[in-house]
DNA sequence: GATAAATAATTTATATACAAACTATTTAGA
DNA sequence: TCTAAATAGTTTGTATATAAATTATTTATC
């Protein structure tokens, strides 16, 4: 995701709808905070722990997920990603020895990926460090504003899932 | 940028730190919103245009530049993305004769990319539709939601700016 | 003016990401 | 049961994306 800044300011082929251009105006910002915030974290994540990410948000799942694993098709939708890129990153990681395939006993087809002890430990340090960033990078945002974001956004989220007026179907 | 989802409800390796989860959830929740709505653009811009997003901010960058076109070093700095980045973009660009690569006169190491009659035609078309997508998505938030929210995430991007106690020294 | 430093863009290597095609296996249906 | 359909992962091809190395050129310094 990068910036899209100025499709809003530039093109006006439709004078008198200035209210769209608030709106493009809100995305925009919305996607710098956003952006701001992700590419910190991730140049973090790469300088302290040489990782990526997507590696982390893995990791993520596996530690919240049952003892045995997660099958690939399930991180997949659990990360929202495609299975192709749930096959690579499985193999980065075990790779780096952070995760393990295991054949299924009942499917040939599926295996599952689970959490080496390596993995764990370096997931539990990462996770512990994130919380502190997060904390750190909404420091000067008011308590109350922080409640009063959370509330608008569930609104802004309704909207965008809103399946009424929705030309296709989205991911929820 | 994709979920991240769960780092923050899995682990609590600091009890007493709750404050630090509800801001875990605020940035899930913003990570959330934005993916959203990103991930609809960008399926949009494909199935309607066969263009993906970076495309098209690069061709918005172009239309609202000077006439002669961007350097490609201006052009990496407007997107925000690394000069190779912006070397392969403008590659697949120029295949598809949406833009035009101009070897400068006085700097031979330097060029202009400027957009062609067809670049800017596109992307006029991609402009005024994008902007009713985004309209469109926004439907069911009130007008003084928007305003709200719009006024929060500029206290919001001004914390995660805000030079004081950062470690390190990201873009602003 | 010769050389060092800076600059502009490209190239290389690695890691996402997706869609679509493919392989192997399992399940469902006739 | 035998085959068609569904399912789980992998592979392939294309497009981002970055960091670091490289090339060509220009600017600055002596």
């Amino acid at each position: 995701m990068k910036a899209m800044g100025g499709a809003a300011e530039a093109v006006d082929l439709e004078t008198g709808r200035e209210q769209a251009k608030d709106e493009l105006r809100l995305w925009l910002r919305l996607l710098t905070c956003t952006n701001l915030i992700e590419s910190e974290i991730r140049s973090r994540l790469r300088r302290r722990y040489a990782m990526t990410l997507p590696q982390f948000d893995f990791l993520a799942q596996l530690y919240r997920g049952p003892e045995k694993g997660l099958g690939m098709g399930a991180l997949g939708e659990l990360m929202m990603v495609s299975k192709g890129n749930v096959t690579g990153l499985t193999d980065r990681l075990e790779r780096d020895g952070f995760v393990a395939r295991v054949r299924s006993a009942a499917d040939r087809r599926s295996q599952f990926v689970r959490l080496t002890a390596k993995g764990r430990k370096r997931f539990e340090a990462m996770a512990a460090e994130h919380e502190r960033w997060i904390t750190e990078l909404f420091t000067d945002l008011p308590r109350e504003d922080e409640q009063r974001l959370f509330g608008l956004l569930a609104r802004l989220k309704a909207s965008v899932s809103h399946p009424g007026r929705r030309s296709n179907g989205a991911a929820e």
